[in-house]
DNA sequence: GATGAATGAGCTTTCATTCAT
DNA sequence: AATGAATGAAAGCTCATTCAT
């Protein structure tokens, strides 16, 4: 079997193994079998467990910023990006569940080399939807009155609550992409529009 | 010194330190020379590192929980309830640093005896969430037009949106716990409102 | 058993196993063994196996330089000096073959670490011998007539005669180190003597 | 390539590497780069690490002894001898400096089949110099008054000395071959002289 | 109540060696 | 004649855990 091919397969074992049992529990020995080669075969193309976890990391964060970039298309309205670039963003989750995984929880877990990685692909993500959200503020307003902070902040807040839902989504299967693109934006684009349009939530305390 | 104490102490210097490197990486060595004692002792106390490392979510839980429950009081209207309960959410968050990771990020990476626990308490706190969501749309609207799957869909949503945000805030020490409740109850509770106006986002695929 | 106790032991295993097999062929397992402990121990006392074959390379050094320096007694006369000293050393390399190996053999076959302190040791012999020579020939002298590098040669070439009949000792039992010393007298005296007086091989080429 | 071309490079290839790094540090991987051909082929002509040292062992002990053996020519006198058998031996050991290494440091570091091949090579170097020196003691005196042993042991003072000298040769270069010959012709044919001439250290112990 | 001393089990990594082509 | 692909075996090191005191 080629060199490249051996790779991708052992990298697909990696991921399935690290992405059920965490970085430190998963052993060469489990990912070697995992992937159908001996252990030495995994060092001889992957150097070490580090750099293999590094390749898997890698490999994941393309697919995933990938897959949402396609679907964020930008001459759309914000609010078709926005469900678009979810969507993409829950398939990825739903399709690779191993792979979202490794970049949610195995990835961060783990310091510097991995965190980081994680923590770059992340802001990818994160800058896309600043982006889409000052957007569309603009868009509806004319000027925007929502300070950068406060955008940030959104942005934050409806990433982590993707996850959430893409959490969710792993452990109930009846709930489809589509389905938590709908709740997420029934919740998010709402209430977006709201603040746009001026309406806020004004603090009894 | 009396053994309650020192029990306490051991729980102290384990979830600093299990927060700070995770549960594989944090030595009982480790834990024994932080909490300043010999390692026999953590196990006469603690047993083993499996049951030290329960008895750390369990109290770290026991702590986030009880301190939202006293902030969400019966008797209020439902986004007083919500902001004082993410008041008290972000104010934990920011104070037991530590434990936040203990919880939201070492626990989860575990299998089985700690990310059951971790579940346990996030599932206590969704339950409280879902329940002021579901109070806010039967009073805003005499009936509640929200099928309980939406209910608990917005519930994840907003529960994943705040846990990012204090994420956030860790990484960013200007941010106080008011301040992110802020912006989570500007995104989240327009959002609610506006849903349970009836306004609502319409797919366009 | 005391911690120091046990310490020597290994060490005393460690030099044992390492002089008859070699650095990298002696396994920590075969050490631990040979110390009737368990390999963790070994660790836990000496760190590496890096460290444990340092601290045997210490200590035989120091013990051979020791035994030298002990029987070169500053007041004798050269001839004296130099008789006593080789006495010493070939008693250490027949009473302690394997810590000689180590010195000998060993520690100068491995890279930088072991290589410079063997060769530290062997040039504090040298030093001692070097001045042993230059005396001689002051105080037969008046002056010296020998200039350092020659003299300096002269003394690597004595060593490198006492190592070679140190290493005949080892494998002829019936080869007391006081012959061996006096085989080396009358080799190297006779000759320093003849130097010193003047004669001089004149090289016909 | 013919074999025979072929073989020889690798010898050199391996001579180098073990030379510089030692048998067991020496990889197969690196001998195969360092003689610019595959691995499996060194397996195909040479067979195994240990068949291959064994040739390189051979090869430079054949070429050592060669060396010496053809500057100590029968019919001269035993200091003319011993003067040309020692300068081609320095000069072996500074041409061919990784084959020096191989010979005296690396091949009797290691279990029997090298060590006793440098044994026996280094026997032939001695039985040439133990009958140089009865050759030049029956010559001077009419009846040799030197005991075997005793000639013996002032063969392997002489050998030690010379490779100490090489050694020492080895870390300055400014150390030519004649040079250190001529410091040992100093130190070791004046005392030979001296012996056979009756002159005799006698010890005070 | 507390600890110094000790270990079994397991992990990452390396290397000599061999097929199939 | 020559090699890319692959592996069995072993080594260094660490860690949770337990006695004996």
């Amino acid at each position: 079997m080629p060199r490249a091919e051996r790779e991708r397969e052992m990298l697909d074992a990696a991921v399935r193994v690290i992405g059920r049992s965490g970085y430190q529990a998963a052993s060469m020995d489990e990912i070697a079998e995992a992937a159908g080669v001996s252990k030495p075969l995994v060092y001889l193309y992957l150097n070490s467990k580090e750099e293999l976890f590094t390749a898997c990391v890698e490999r994941e964060a393309r697919t995933l910023v990938g897959a949402v970039q396609a679907g964020v298309r930008a001459g759309d309205p914000p609010d078709r990006q926005l469900w678009r670039g979810l969507t993409a963003f829950f398939r990825y989750a739903a399709e690779r569940a191993d792979g979202w995984q490794v970049l949610h929880i195995r990835a961060r877990t783990h310091g510097e080399p991995f965190a980081r990685l994680a923590d770059t692909m992340r802001e990818q993500i994160l800058a896309l939807v600043t982006a889409l959200i000052a957007d569309a503020a603009r868009s509806e307003h004319g000027t925007r009155d929502l300070p950068a902070r406060e955008v940030e902040g959104l942005a934050h807040a409806l990433v982590g609550a993707a996850e959430s839902l893409a959490t969710r989504a792993g452990s109930d299967p009846t709930l489809t992409p589509a389905e938590s693109a709908r709740t997420l934006m029934a919740f998010a684009w709402t209430g977006l529009e709201g603040l746009v349009a001026g309406r806020r939530w004004a603090a009894g305390e």
